[in-house]
DNA sequence: CATCTATATAACATCATGTTATGAAAATAG
DNA sequence: CTATTTTCATAACATGATGTTATATAGATG
């Protein structure tokens, strides 16, 4: 014989509350809905689940056996309320994000890292790409988030950039770099050290190139090409080899201790960095949880940038 | 937020069956039915519970968390329609039933012995008592069944009497004793000996009282009198008392080889033994099956007594 | 690309569930 | 024992969910 579900739920509440009106109100129904339901579903048994006429209401063997189903119901659906609980309100879910690969990697990893100390059911699932690709993502939903260095006026009418630092780029070196005593830097310094380059296809790439014309510099040694930013790095800290990294990404790392700037003027790209999404975002409350919590992050490092630069000119 | 648990079940059933057609199927109810509660589901939660537009149906985090929720749920309710399945079959339940003392004692507890082994979830409820008590009892519905011996004229409209043996009494002593080896027994010969009485308010007290006017007994010694069947019995076996019991009670013990009965008419009571219950009885399915299987008992009994009787006769 | 199969939608009937108002009965107090 | 209070049952009605069949649509498959 199949039972109603529901009508072992509010059997239980009955007898766990001791009676038809305290079980309505745990249930939050009114007394008359559980009572004729009630009746219903002992009319269909067809036996008794209280035994009649005492009061206070004492439950048959029966009546108590199909509470303790009852409960396992009830058990059952709070935890689905709660499940669904915490994924309106975002700490359950899915995040897809991605971005280019060093600032991902320099910058981003971190945040998502304090992120899930927060919210630890949430699964942040990350990928790396540029602008054209990301924006496809976004359109077929493949994608929640992307945070990408982009032109205001590439900014496509159905996604919203919130851009949240400058594209300022420097030059890093290691730490103890020759270069990092002089008080000025001439381009006849720089010229005697080799260079690691991003991949070609990357913006970063192409601030490179910017950067070197800008600066006067026509021909360079590239001695490293491609790689992760762990590996540039690594690079980067056992030889005098010099590159092009934003600078929000050598400023995260100042704590390590490998690499540093130098403090020569590149001039900036015209790039904002900020975070991508969908101007109607689907409805997925991690990942816009997981969204403000990545800008009020990178509004923390740019406070904690600018106050750096700040005590860097009060030198 | 609260969740239909009958939705839980639904969900479960198409994850679980890889589909909705199959889902439906397993409810036995429309895949159209399936697929709406379905996406009510969805736009209530405001997520996906399926990943849109992969066919095979392929359930999200979100939808795999809940199906286990929605399977506990048909969990539970299977077990619940086990549950009212055996008490509908009368596998389960609660059977009051009483009888006089001796007969109780003698051969129902025997009986219901036998009927637990066949039904070890079905509790029976034995209380001891005399007709006119039992059928007000069976009139308030706090009693089952009735074993009682009972007049055909005796028996109310409103209550069923089905008879099963006729009253027969028998003068029991214990194994061994003196007068078993008469051939045959005069009034003198019994006289000698002191008599157990059942208590004074017992139907078998007046068969004593009856069965020693029919022998012409005036003057009779009560060295013993009250007490359960258990404490007769002990005292008949150890002394060379007498006492007056149902045949059927002294037929079930003589296989423990204690006490016999005197091959001497005292006159049947115009009373049979049955089993008096409601003429509509209350729905109570444990309650019928015990019935008919102290019925079916008793049938045997009446059989293997008058064989054994006839065996008599044959010596 | 055509066909097949599975899912979604439409339209409609009905039953269960919810409500408030009110009656009846058991328990409690005086 | 009677009066009061509390608790449960019933009535009457509105509405929403669930079920049905028929049919359209969209993935999957050859």
């Amino acid at each position: 014989m199949k039972i109603d579900p529901r009508h072992l739920e509010i059997l239980a509440a009955i007898v766990d509350n001791g009676g038809l009106t305290e079980g309505a109100e745990a249930l939050g129904k009114s007394q008359p809905s559980i009572s004729r339901t009630l009746s219903q579903l002992e009319s269909r048994i067809g036996a008794p689940l209280f035994h009649p006429g005492r009061r206070p209401l004492k439950a048959t063997e029966l009546g108590l056996s199909l509470a303790a189903q009852g409960r396992s119901v009830l058990e059952a659906t709070r935890v689905a309320g709660q499940i669904v609980d915490r994924y309106r309100t975002g700490h359950t879910g899915l995040v897809r994000v991605a971005g280019t690969p060093v600032f991902m990697d320099g910058v981003v990893a971190g945040i998502i890292a304090r992120f899930q100390q927060h919210m630890p059911d949430v699964l942040v699932e990350q990928s790396y790409g540029y602008a054209d690709a990301l924006i496809d993502r976004l359109r077929n939903a493949t994608l929640d988030l992307a945070i990408i260095p982009l032109q205001q006026g590439q900014v496509p009418d159905d996604l919203r950039f919130q851009p949240i630092l400058p594209g300022l780029n420097v030059i890093a070196c290691r730490n103890g770099h020759p270069l990092l005593r002089r008080k000025s830097i001439t381009l006849s310094d720089i010229s005697q050290y080799s260079w690691i380059a991003p991949p070609t296809n990357s913006p970063l790439y192409r601030d490179l190139q910017r950067a070197l014309a800008k600066i006067g510099a026509k021909d360079f040694r590239i001695n490293f090409s491609g790689g992760s930013l762990a590996s540039v790095v690594s690079i980067l800290a056992g030889s005098d080899s010099l590159t092009v990294l934003p600078y929000s990404v050598v400023f995260e790392m100042k704590n390590q201790n490998q690499i540093s700037a130098l403090t020569l003027e590149i001039g900036h790209p015209d790039r904002m960095l900020g975070v991508l999404s969908k101007e109607t975002p689907d409805k997925n409350p991690a990942g816009e949880r997981f969204k403000s919590f990545v800008i009020s992050q990178f509004e923390s490092l740019s406070r904690r940038i600018n106050q750096h630069r700040q005590e860097q000119l009060w030198r």
